[in-house]
DNA sequence: GGCCGCATGTAATCTGTTACATGATTCT
DNA sequence: AGAATCATGTAACAGATTACATGCGGCC
């Protein structure tokens, strides 16, 4: 009688993101995130393990497979996202990342995906995002101010995480300006088809 | 035949720094470890993955244990610094980490214990850190102009590192500042005492 | 009586990496 | 002839996390 556990939303949700654009074989999903454009500057994932995150999403009921017979090839496992998954992946995307470490590749990547989506998508994202990490810039200012003078060891060590926190708000903000530009590539003709 | 292969100097050597201080048992380490000042506040190991580490230094010859017997208690496992642990150690703290993102765990570890050294060690260690950076920082910068107006997600992804980077770069100013403050601290008389 | 501190670990599990395996086609 | 591309994986190992295990003394 296990319930369906908490679903604690981590970077291998991303992976849905791929197929929710459109149903998709593993091969293809690897050689996108192998491109030194896209995702693939951002979060590199080997083939094997890509295969074994595919498997895992499929065992959690968040995508199913059809089988596509190729000439002289192994059949393609074309993945296809359930009703479950689109629900996980959209929670996924919009709720922002719990710590600053998670930026620099969660972040990103749900950045990647919300902006292909609605504008909104991005903008809110971006929005809750901010409001998390300017909670966690308070708390370090407020730790730096009950140090005072004292323990300069431990003061380092949160000016050093408010320089970083400082530093990821005012990308946010140009993250927000560059949204028109980001979305205004949306609308162009799609360059890769996986049906012939 | 096997050589001692490449030391790879990872965040376990941090531990070699403790007992370079003094010989010391695990729970001890792990009681230090906890504190919310000092290196606690950086770095938390668990205990059993204490335990688990230490063994491995062991057996790669970086210390050498001895049994000192405790009534009522089990006895203490005493490690001490080897010369090969010695030496670790010292190539551990003087040279930089090799990626932004180890700033915050290993390059904090590093300056922890260089401060307790002679204050040379840490301006030293600074210096070292401060150039890696801006070798990164360089690079960054170069891949931002090589975009121009095309591929502005791309460009964010950059314009994120950089702005990480420059924050670093400002914190390690501000570290060379803290150091005279820092290593004064050190003339005080110890607090923790081992044995009795 | 129950929890915290002292002091040590082992075992099972999960996650990720490396290496290995297959087999046809197309490019150089 | 050899390498790269297409397309799928398995097996072995390394690392960290979680849970489990022991046992005494002192405090509330």
């Amino acid at each position: 009688m296990s319930r369906p556990a908490k679903p604690s939303l981590t970077t291998e949700h991303a992976l849905l993101g791929f197929l929710h654009q459109q149903p998709m074989h593993g091969y293809e999903i690897h050689r996108r995130l192998s491109e030194t454009e896209g995702l693939g500057l951002v979060w590199y994932v080997k083939q094997n393990q890509l295969y074994a995150l595919l498997g895992k999403l499929e065992k959690k009921g968040y995508v199913t497979t059809t089988l596509e017979p190729q000439p002289n090839r192994p059949d393609r496992k074309v993945f296809h996202l359930t009703n479950a998954g689109r629900e996980t992946f959209w929670a996924w995307l919009q709720n922002p990342v719990q710590h600053g470490r998670k930026l620099r590749l969660e972040f990103l990547a749900k950045l990647y995906f919300a902006q292909q989506e609605e504008p909104a998508v991005a903008t809110g994202l971006i929005e809750k995002q901010r409001e998390a990490c300017l909670v966690w810039l308070k708390t370090e200012r407020d730790k730096i101010e009950a140090l005072e003078d004292e323990q300069p060891y431990e003061r380092l060590v949160h000016q050093f995480r408010l320089g970083q926190l400082e530093a990821m708000l005012s990308w946010l903000d140009t993250c927000e300006q560059a949204l028109p530009e980001l979305t205004q590539l949306q609308q162009e003709p799609p360059e890769h088809q996986v049906q012939e």
